[in-house]
RNA sequence: GCGGAUGUAGCUCAGUUGGUUAGAGCGCCGGCCUGUCACGCCGGAGGUCGCGGGUUCGAGCCCCGUCAUUCGCGCCA
């Protein structure tokens, strides 16, 4: 509900009344009766009987019904307006008998009965109604997003967004962090996501960026003696947007000096721990410290690095079983040394029309199929094209070794697990949801950790970052210069909450030496990252601490909280999955004048 | 850049094997109504079935193309 405050204006409420408002619609109890008052809000409803008009008079507070009779002077106004309309109302505070009492409404113990009108100001007809908050379209809704933030459940996340950016800072703060501001208008950076750029009209042809991140500010604010750095920060990405990912969207960040990553993880777990109980409204949030799992393991038993924890299956290899013989398709994709088959449990899924709705659904997927084999209610053993090929006593051990029985069902994925882990990840998830296994009423969180320093790039064909590359690597230089670089681990971490990654962060590599060497290692000469990263490469050649941080993501926290699957429904003035303003029109075009001060001339887009 | 889904009244949707004048609810407009709180009742306006082409005696329905919306993949350290 929303929160009901009694407005208080003692200084005018004493001497003479105040132009809008004694009470917000909200505030009135039965313990007001008798009272004047006067209300000022949105018509959210109308109900008309001639005689009599009823009006649900709603402000950001609440709702309170308005009685109005024929004779109150303007009652034939006020029957004519349309919903959304603004009005101030005086009237008295009259109890409401027993019967016509709204259990419903906070308010609902009491009405006014309207003396006088005051239309402030005429709503026209609605391009989107506020009352009901029937389904709208996108579009609709973000053309009129003031409308649409009338509606009770938006108006309500963008209140929780406040409480919890209130509460993540009082926590923060309670922690010993302060809050420091760093520049929107800075450098662009090679690394990453493809920057926002703003063309500098002091210095033609050159442009600043818009940050991805403070990454490298908050890293300079350690170097610079500040600790326990933290910031709401608006953070810019110019890449193609998704559900829970905009084009600009505001990060908890946080960095800190001297301490490991077991500090930073002790410093966070209570905040986001906090945060989170104090917001789920009685779900429950997983305990701190939480659970860590090593990115390899996550891969190997959920087919990704950001699994939803509340699906119980777990993943597991099951090569040996398949290999040299019985079902002859895995036996023959098993010679290949690097090939793999993984299976993914499903417990309670032994029915043949689950298991041909999931084959199916793999086939939709692009997959050749989804092998598997199920024990149903109407069999007394294994079956399934894999088991008669296995052979009852194979399968039994295989089944065995995965904890099923009768009733329960296992898919089967065999190639390269690179190749397939994501496909193996997303049936899991498939499973977990079609065998209703998730609990949808708790957060579960974990962290990530171990991720890889390295990755082989494909289409680069050589190695590159997997993550930050401004991340410690696990062993240090001596790592670097012993280890294959795929085989080092590096400090970097994740949160993953309900499989949402809601964080991201690393122990900093604070060494202009190492530093070097990594990029090095990714084929980045020491001229490349001097003139790219030399100012914070410089900074670390003058007295550096060990420094570490993370950056857990607002939106998704809210959106969470909020039981939200899109991050725009957290955000007051979100842009589309085109990334445009649909109420502001933007992104648009300039005038010629506003070019040429920039030094810009268009070209005409290419067109294919 | 790629893939899936969806396009019928302002909105949400129904529309039979391809067959007469394309329907409902909400909203809007007009009328009636003194205890409603999803008020009720009566009446009305509102449609190039996204667009273009094709098949057919006949297309909202089938085929091809295209556009839009939406979700996802690539991308996002």
């Amino acid at each position: 509900m929303r929160p009901s405050a009694p407005l208080e204006i003692p200084t005018l409420k004493h001497r003479f009344m105040h132009a809008y408002r004694t009470h917000t619609c909200g505030a009135l109890r039965a313990t007001d009766t008798g009272a004047a008052a006067r209300l000022s809000g949105w018509i959210h409803r109308k109900r008309d009987h001639g005689g009599l008009l009823f009006i649900d008079l709603r402000d950001h507070y609440g709702l309170t019904q308005l009685v109005l009779h024929p004779g109150t002077p303007g009652f034939e106004t006020v029957e004519r307006l349309r919903a959304e309309s603004v009005i101030r109302v005086d009237g008295e505070v009259v109890a409401r008998t027993p019967e016509t009492v709204n259990p419903g409404l906070p308010t609902g113990e009491v009405e006014v009965r309207v003396s006088a009108v005051e239309v402030l100001s005429e709503a026209a007809e609605l391009p989107l109604p506020v009352f009901g908050e029937p389904d709208y379209p996108e579009e609709i809704r973000l053309k009129h997003r003031y409308l649409d933030l009338r509606r009770e459940t938006l108006h309500k996340n963008i209140i929780l967004r406040s409480k919890v950016i209130d509460s993540i800072r009082k926590r923060m703060v309670g922690q010993g962090f302060l809050e420091y501001q760093t520049p929107i208008l800075t450098a662009s950076s090679p690394e990453g996501a493809r920057d926002f750029l703003v063309p500098s009209r002091l210095h033609p042809s050159k442009f600043y960026a818009l940050p991805q991140a403070p990454q490298q500010f908050k890293q300079l604010l350690m170097v610079s003696g500040f600790d326990r750095y933290f910031q709401i920060a608006p953070c810019f990405r110019d890449e193609d947007l998704r559900a829970d990912r905009s084009l600009e969207f505001y990060q908890l960040d946080v960095e800190m000096s001297f301490v490991t990553q077991e500090d930073v993880f002790a410093a966070i777990e209570p905040v986001m721990h906090g945060v989170f109980e104090e917001f789920a409204d009685g779900k429950p949030v997983t305990p701190y410290p939480f659970p860590r799992i090593a990115y390899r393991d996550s891969i190997a038993w959920y087919g990704s690095d950001k699994p939803d924890t509340r699906n119980p299956i777990k993943m597991s290899e099951v090569s040996n079983h398949f290999r040299g013989g019985g079902f002859g398709l895995f036996a023959r994709i098993l010679e290949t040394e690097k090939n793999a088959v993984w299976a993914v449990p499903a417990p309670g899924g032994g029915s043949r029309a689950f298991c041909d709705r999931m084959n199916s659904w793999a086939q939709g997927e692009g997959q050749p199929g989804l092998g598997y084999i199920f024990w149903s209610a109407d069999q007394n053993t294994w079956g399934g094209p894999i088991a008669k090929n296995l052979g009852e006593d194979k399968t039994q051990a295989l089944m065995n070794s995965l904890g099923l029985g009768e009733g329960d069902a296992a898919f089967f994925v065999a190639g390269d697990p690179k190749v397939f882990y994501k496909f193996a990840g997303s049936a899991r998830t498939r499973v977990g949801t079609e065998l209703k296994l998730i609990d949808e009423g708790r957060f579960e969180f974990c962290w990530i950790v171990d991720f890889p320093m390295f990755e082989w790039s494909d289409e680069e064909k050589k190695v590159d970052f997997s993550h930050n590359p401004f991340s410690m690597p696990q062993g240090e230089l001596e790592a670097l210069e012993t280890k294959d670089p795929l085989d080092i681990l590096a400090y970097q971490y994740d949160i993953v909450c309900n499989g949402y990654e809601l964080c991201s962060g690393a122990i900093r590599n604070h060494k202009p030496e190492i530093m070097l060497k990594a990029f090095e290692i990714a084929g980045y000469g020491a001229d490349v990252v001097e003139d790219q990263f030399g100012g914070m490469l410089n900074a670390f050649r003058y007295g550096a601490p060990p420094h570490g941080g993370l950056a857990p993501g607002i939106d998704r926290i809210v959106m969470l909280l909020a039981g939200q699957t899109a991050i725009r429904e957290v955000i007051a003035f979100p842009l589309n999955q085109q990334g445009q303003d649909l109420l502001m029109n933007a992104p648009s075009e300039v005038e010629d004048r506003q070019l040429k001060e920039l030094h810009i001339r268009l070209a005409p887009p290419i067109k294919a």
